[in-house]
DNA sequence: AGATACTTGACTAATTTAGTCAGGTTTATA
DNA sequence: TATAAACCTGACTAAATTAGTCAAGTATCT
């Protein structure tokens, strides 16, 4: 299993902006460059982002991207969730009786997979960009 | 992020082969009749896992596979790593000093996935087999 | 007016996954 | 000893997903 670069992007571009205090908007442009991400693809991340109200764009010159929220209230799970980097492990659908088999009850591991999914997603709920931040500034000195 | 199939058939398969006592070997064709796996992809899977001597196999009429060790003994670790499914949440080189951006230093998440990569590892070297086949039949009852 | 920067949607190349397929070899047992 | 069950291997392929690119806008500051 693996991350894909969507969720890690959308991550870094917020950790970038998240450094900033949040009233100078910063542009994609800025944030492509330091960190190496394509501008086109940086675009369609913050239109997720966006519409999920994790930033607010600021258009026209000197526009660019504002933090909507306390970096200490953006938690990765939310980050993921508008990007739609979603954790999958049980093959089959959730809600539904069946199995991933196709039989009338979940496999032998239907059960591990899901508490994994709740492991991983933990995760997810404790970390804010806050954290990130700190981890940063702390690494620096 | 999600489990490929190739995980989960490989953990799925070893659950339905513990069930069994350590003696009569299990055909992949009962497994693949059972599990609703296809039989060829099967034998690719259970090809690694015999390598890595988590299986043993016998061949000829009434063969099949037998686990190699306890099932206390086999962690998901050890099934996944048989079976190539490795986690991996960094995009650069870990013992690089690179960064991911190519950039002389790691980039602002790189910690980030480190941690959660051992997060998850972490669940992978606790849950074994046992713990699997224990779990199903507590659900029976 | 012009430059900067957000906005949107469609398109595509590359990669990965999830298998299939074909051709073996080994061994129990009738 | 013939035969069938079952392991064994490598090559191939279709489908899905990812990771972008590209093009054509719109808004706003100076
Ligand atoms: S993963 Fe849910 S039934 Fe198999
Ligand atoms: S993930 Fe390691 S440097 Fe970015």
């Amino acid at each position: 299993m693996k991350l894909t670069s969507k969720g890690r992007y959308a991550v870094m571009a917020l950790a970038d902006l998240a450094r900033f205090d949040n009233i100078n908007p910063v542009s994609l442009r800025d944030i492509s460059l330091r960190q190496g991400i394509s501008l086109d693809y940086l675009e369609q991340i913050f239109s997720k982002l966006r519409k999920k109200d994790i930033v607010q764009s600021v258009r026209g010159t000197q526009g660019g991207y504002v933090l909507n929220k306390k970096a200490k209230e953006i938690k990765l799970t939310n980050i993921f969730d508008a990007v739609d980097e979603k954790v999958k492990t049980v093959q089959c659908k959730k809600d539904s009786k069946k199995g991933c088999n196709g039989k009338s009850t979940k496999c032998l591991t239907h059960n591990l997979w899901d508490e994994l999914e709740n492991h991983i997603n933990n995760f997810f709920e404790e970390k804010s960009l806050e954290d990130l931040v700190k981890d940063n500034v702390e690494r620096r000195i």
